[in-house]
DNA sequence: TTGACACATAAGAATGTTCTTATATGATGT
DNA sequence: ACATCATATAAGAACATTCTTATGTGTCAA
């Protein structure tokens, strides 16, 4: 799923559906990619429960599923007192959820 | 960046880091890999500036570096309205950053 | 200074990713 | 039924990733 993240052209797809939903003409416009190369990045996206999509008239609408987008700021929550902390240089780090 | 934690070997190498810092024989142990193969994720946590390193003794101590953990959270709390709303399903997400 | 230890680097094989062009599918309007 | 629009899928080329084995580098201890 963090694999889904590492490609920049699919965080700026999700950046773009975090403001509001579209369909992959719209999706693909920014981009200097074809249109098949868009399709693939949604389809990776939809694997990893990234987005979601429905069909309204021919168009396919494709949106935010949050769920391991969540997951994945859970996990890098978990570092959060590394840069909360001024101890940080300490090595202070000692297990925080045993 | 995302692209360094996009591999499960180095967010287990970061996950172990959390908890304390550790030489690279140590960090080896739990993986069933060869000590070269460590070091190059380790190489590309660095690159990534996702850990740090000194030397002790003989051993080379690497530890967390938190900066761009900061960064890669930043970004994804850009989507936390999406969990935390409930009005999640009405795709009501305009414009939070104009 | 030599041997052993802890680690890094190099080279290469296997596999995976990310694009392209060409073609298939599914819905709409006539 | 047919042409068209919107999108998906297939096949393949180019490049990147992730391991392996073999070897290099720096530190310590005798």
């Amino acid at each position: 799923m963090f694999r889904a993240l590492a490609d920049p052209t699919r965080r700026a797809i999700l950046d773009r559906l975090r403001r509001r939903e579209h369909g992959v003409g719209a999706l693909c416009e920014p981009f200097a990619m074809t249109q098949p190369a868009i399709s693939q990045h949604l389809r990776v996206l939809s694997e990893a429960g990234l987005v979601r999509s429905r069909r309204q008239g021919r168009e396919r609408i494709y949106s935010i599923s949050p769920r391991p987008l969540r997951q994945a700021f859970d996990w890098l929550a978990h570092f959060e007192s590394f840069w909360t902390d001024r101890l940080d240089a300490l090595g202070d780090h000692l297990d925080d959820d045993p």
